[in-house]
Formats: C-alpha cells, sequence, structure tokens
DNA sequence: ATAAAGTGAGTGATCGTTCACTCACGTTTG
DNA sequence: CAAACGTGAGTGAACGATCACTCACTTTAT
C-alpha cells in the first residue's frame, strides 16, 4: 500500500465519463468503509457495489490506498463545509455568526461519523491522511478565526483569535466523539451549557479590547 | 470473527502460567494492534511477537476479535484508571480534586491515543466494543460526579452533576483526539483555558448552592 | 496410563494487484 | 467506398501472499 500518485491520468485527460465512474467508484467506496472500515472491505466488494470493474478502478487509481485519500479529502471537505461558515460570514450579521458557531458545537450530524472515526484511526498511522486531516483542520481553524473577527470589532491580536478559535474546534471535537459511540451523548442539555460557555468567552474576547 | 465467550476456559482453571501467557499475547496484541490497527495485524504477527504459538492462542481466545474485546477493556480501564480519581478524592482535599480535573482535561498522555482511536473507530461499527466503550465512559462519568460532589457542599441536584461532568468529560474528548492526529494541539494556552473555563463553571456550581 | 498442554503444518477463503486479452472506434491506406 | 491498422478503455482469470482458524500429533504433568 504505498503510493506516489492520487490519479494515474493527468487531469486534463479525464473525460466526461471518466469522472462519472470515479464518483461512482467514490461513493460506494464510502458507503462500504463507513460500514465495514478501511482494511475489511475488498476492492472486489467496492467494485461490485459500484459497478465499476477490478480491472478498471486500477485504470482510475493507482492503489487501495488511493482511493481512501480520495474518500479522506472528499468527506473530510464534505463535512466541514457542512458545518462551514459560508452563509453566516458573508450577511456579516453577528447573531448569524453566533449561531453558526453554536450550530459547530451541536454537530447535529450523525451521519458521517462512522467514516470520520475511521478517518482519525487511519490518520494516528498514516501520515498521508494525516497530512490531510491536519490541513482541514487548519482551514476550519482559520475559517473560526474570521468569524471571530466578525464580531470582535477592534484590533485582537491574531494569536488571540486563534487560540479562541481552537477552544471551539476542540469543544466541537469533543462533541462529536462523543456522539460516536453513543447517540444522544452528550445530551441537549450539555450541548446548551457548552455553547454558552463559549459565548461567555467570546462577549469576554470582546470586552478585552473594548 | 464471531464470538460467543471472550475466554473459552473457565477463569477457576486458569493456572498461573496459563495467567502469564495471557498477559504476554495481551501486551504484545496491544502493541501491534496500536502500530498498524486490528484488521491490519494478523494472528501469526502476534504469535511471533508474543512467543505464544498461533494454536496456543486458540485454547485462550476463542478468536481474534476475544483478543480485541480483552485488549479494549484493558486498555480503556488503564486509561481512565491513570486519569482516574482514587488519589485525589481520597484526601478530600477540594485543591486536589480541581488539580485533578484540570489533568484530566490536559490529557497529557498521548501514548495511548493510536489503540484508543483504533477503539473508537472499531466501537462505531461494533457493538460489543461500543457496549465496552459506554460502560467505561459511564463508570468515568460517575466518578467525575464524585469528585464534583467532593467541591460542592451543600445539596446539588445529581442531574446536575451529571451534566458537569459531562461536559468535563466532553472537553476531555476534544483535547484528546486532537491530540491523535496533531502532537502539541492543542496548545498549552488552550488547554490552559479551557480549565479555567470549567473553573468558572464549578465556581458557578458552588453558587448555585450557597 | 490418562489427561492436559503445547505445537505447527495445513485448510480453504480472500486479499490487493497484474496483465494478456477483447473490442469499439478513429485514422490511414488501397 | 471498404479494408487494414492503431489505439486505448475495458475486462476478468490468475497470481502469490496472507488471512483466521483447525486438528492430528507430540510433549509434559499427574
Amino acid at each position: 500500500m504505498n503510493i506516489t500518485e492520487c490519479c494515474i491520468a493527468p487531469p486534463s485527460a479525464r473525460t466526461g465519463r471518466a469522472n462519472a465512474r470515479r464518483e461512482k467508484l467514490i461513493q460506494a467506496a464510502r458507503t462500504a468503509f463507513a460500514e465495514n472500515g478501511f482494511h475489511a472491505t475488498g476492492i472486489a466488494q467496492i467494485a461490485q457495489a459500484s459497478g465499476v470493474r477490478v480491472g478498471q478502478i486500477y485504470r482510475d487509481f493507482a492503489n487501495k490506498e488511493a482511493i481512501v485519500a480520495a474518500i479522506v479529502e472528499r468527506d473530510l471537505e464534505d463535512f466541514f463545509a457542512e458545518r462551514g461558515l459560508c452563509a453566516a460570514g458573508a450577511t456579516g450579521d453577528p447573531d448569524a455568526v453566533r449561531a453558526w458557531i453554536g450550530r459547530y458545537i451541536a454537530c447535529e450530524d450523525p451521519e458521517g461519523g462512522r467514516l470520520i472515526a475511521e478517518i482519525m484511526a487511519e490518520a494516528s498511522r498514516n501520515e498521508r491522511i494525516a497530512e490531510i486531516v491536519r490541513g482541514v483542520h487548519q482551514r476550519m481553524g482559520e475559517e473560526l478565526s474570521a468569524a471571530l473577527r466578525l464580531l470582535t470589532p477592534a484590533n485582537v491580536s491574531p494569536a488571540r483569535f486563534a487560540c479562541v478559535a481552537q477552544i471551539i474546534q476542540t469543544i466541537g471535537a469533543g462533541v462529536f466523539h462523543r456522539r460516536v459511540t453513543q447517540i444522544d451523548q452528550p445530551g441537549r442539555d450539555v450541548v446548551e451549557e457548552l455553547i454558552s460557555l463559549v459565548n461567555v468567552m467570546i462577549d469576554q474576547l470582546q470586552k478585552e479590547t473594548a
């Protein structure tokens, strides 16, 4: 399972059909991986589920790890995009931003949980995957920093923003990972209290500069 | 990989040597699992590392999953015992309890991280493992509740204790899981702020009843 | 002598990966 | 126009390795 390149064919050569095939495979593999884990899912299984034949898989991907990497990238992207700033940030409305941070912490999307847990385990021993995870985490941290900047009009140090952003990310990670093994844990009251805890912290951040 | 019983031989029949062998195997398997994951680690590999022969492994354990289960139980036990109340609680000293909660959140033990991440992934799809994880989490929550009780002299409702305990557990889980992919993340400043956040919350808990 | 403990070659299944092959299609040649 | 040719996407049988697991057998203990 060593790998140099993710995809054999250069992007320019990818036809529409090739892209569609790639998409079908990734979707099917995603489901299979979420259900059984990366190592317990065979290429043959993915081939059957996706309708893409085994031989063709190895035309589109260098090896199994390349499939995993493609999915990890895609999945973390999706996961964080869903929790992403986007709309809230665009409005510039402080209440919207606060609400978004609240939703970020509450983390009401239990669907992708299994796969994310699998990705984290893989990341702990596969540097390539860890790299991807780190990148997405960092981008998310920057987005959070930007959101916080919208809430604090004056000149607060970037390091301070980064720190608060990390606190929010850490709490969010905690909520998420407890959900993996225990549905409805942490409970609604716990999440609400965590959110208000963060809100108090943001209030302090606003006062720091005032 | 289906399983009915963890260990074939009844506990009463376990001789001292059998126990020693079991111990050797668990330790070796633990290391191997942490390095390569549950599925990528073979029985032959465990046999070689532990010195226990393949045939003998299947005398001591019903199948591979039984080994995994034994390790999960043991490992979570160890992990949480290390972060456990024990000494701090025994003294009854409020400062010691606060310090312990601080250490619980800081989670300075990065060693067991890989295996715990693997366990979480496995728990997300293996109900047997999830059961074990849930059990340990609950026990830890109760221990935290007990610790909080030492800090608040008056009659606060048990539900309130449970809620605060869950908050602490959730934050601790967040710190831990961010450490899995990124060493020195969250940074020392972030952890300190999280601890002070919790301390403020505990202060409030104390005032609630005063 | 009998039972229990210990052993490792062997089982069939499945793994990721390869590669000789087919064949539809576009280009060149007669 | 048709025939010959070249091209590369598509294919699946086959490969060696490895998997979890078994069981006939030997060794040790009682």
